[in-house]
DNA sequence: TGTCAAGTTGACATCGTGACAAGTAGGAAT
DNA sequence: ATTCCTACTTGTCACGATGTCAACTTGACA
């Protein structure tokens, strides 16, 4: 695929998820090149545009830290039930390391269409995740009858939210097992057939 | 207060909160200069900064829509649940709103300590809001009673976050119906006692 | 030795913010 | 009647960031 130098372009990823995670906010292409000891023109051989280099930061985040094993209790879970509690504790485990390269990403959001193409991209990734539980759910009849699948997703996803996570851990001061379990309970209420 | 020509900078500011309305995110400084129709420069002679411009916007769009009025009748309910659907529904209506401004707002927020203090203005308000309607629940004895006023609080304020109508609305296509009903059903499902 | 890939330096166009200067129109003060 | 002030004008400039382009270097490989 990448016809360029891989370790080169490694570094840049490294460098960019440093300079993110340090919470950087405005991170410039100047920045990840010096970080990566390159000059800034040799960054855009890899990453024509800035699009481009943030995205493929947030993908690499994921393989960094390993999100797919994370991911497996959750495939594997027996019923509907246990597969939306592993995704939860997968996900709320997930969500304090990689606060700093979202954080910075989230800041990006309204003004910036890299940012806003990185994030949607991981989001997508996220929603799919939302919805295989809330199929699971309803495989087993568990699904509360008043949603769709559709519907069930979209609410499962905005309670999963990196935002709500934020303001719940920062904003109000929740421990991370207070909002993993609290956050569990809600799912439930939500979304499972009482 | 101003010593500049009041109406100039009321123009200024109707035509920037216009501005925003429309959704236009990057609202430049030249942009609301010719909507107001005078000089970009002249601009600067009011705002100091587009900070400057930004917050006052965002007050100024809060008498001029007049939430304090839409609040009466969450105020004025009989029931704890009515308050909470009363609130829900000025809520909802309100979000739209001011969305292009709040969403320009919120973009400044990680570098901006002038945005921050007004965007934490607002959201202690909300908050309080979210307080009461709580506290009426658990004045009725409807509030469920795993949760303190506290912790019901922190819920009700997350699941009315900007961030999740938005997230609901734009990202989920949720109409505004749609969203109104749900978020109640959901609030009910979290808060009140079964 | 020639070629190719990867990286280098340096210059440049573009855009938005914000500073600065010099000039103008109209009203008020004395 | 002139002086002063205020709001506003036009025009220019510096700065910082993205992204483009051209020309040169260096190392590997065949």
């Amino acid at each position: 695929m990448s016809s360029k130098s891989p370790d080169t372009k490694s570094r840049l990823l490294d460098a960019a998820v440093a300079l993110l995670e340090e919470g950087d906010v405005t991170i410039r292409m100047a920045d990840v090149a010096r970080a990566a000891g390159i000059s800034r023109q040799a960054l855009y051989l890899h990453f024509p545009t800035r699009a481009d280099l943030l995205v493929a930061a947030a993908r690499h985040v994921e393989t960094l830290k390993g999100m797919e094993q994370r991911l497996a209790p959750s495939r594997a879970a027996a019923s509907g039930l246990k597969r939306l509690d592993a995704y939860i504790d997968a996900w709320a485990q997930w969500q304090p390391e990689i606060h700093g390269l979202a954080k910075a990403l989230m800041a990006m959001l309204p003004t910036d269409d890299a940012a806003r193409a990185a994030w949607d991209d991981r989001m997508r990734a996220h929603r799919e995740g939302c919805e295989a539980a809330v199929k699971a759910l309803s495989k087993d009849g568990a699904l509360a009858p008043d949603h769709t699948i559709r519907q069930a997703t979209d609410i499962l996803w905005m309670l999963l939210s990196l935002r709500n996570w934020e303001l719940l851990t920062q904003d109000c001061g929740w421990s991370q097992k207070r909002y993993r379990d609290q956050t569990k309970q809600m799912a439930r209420q939500l979304l499972v057939a009482a």
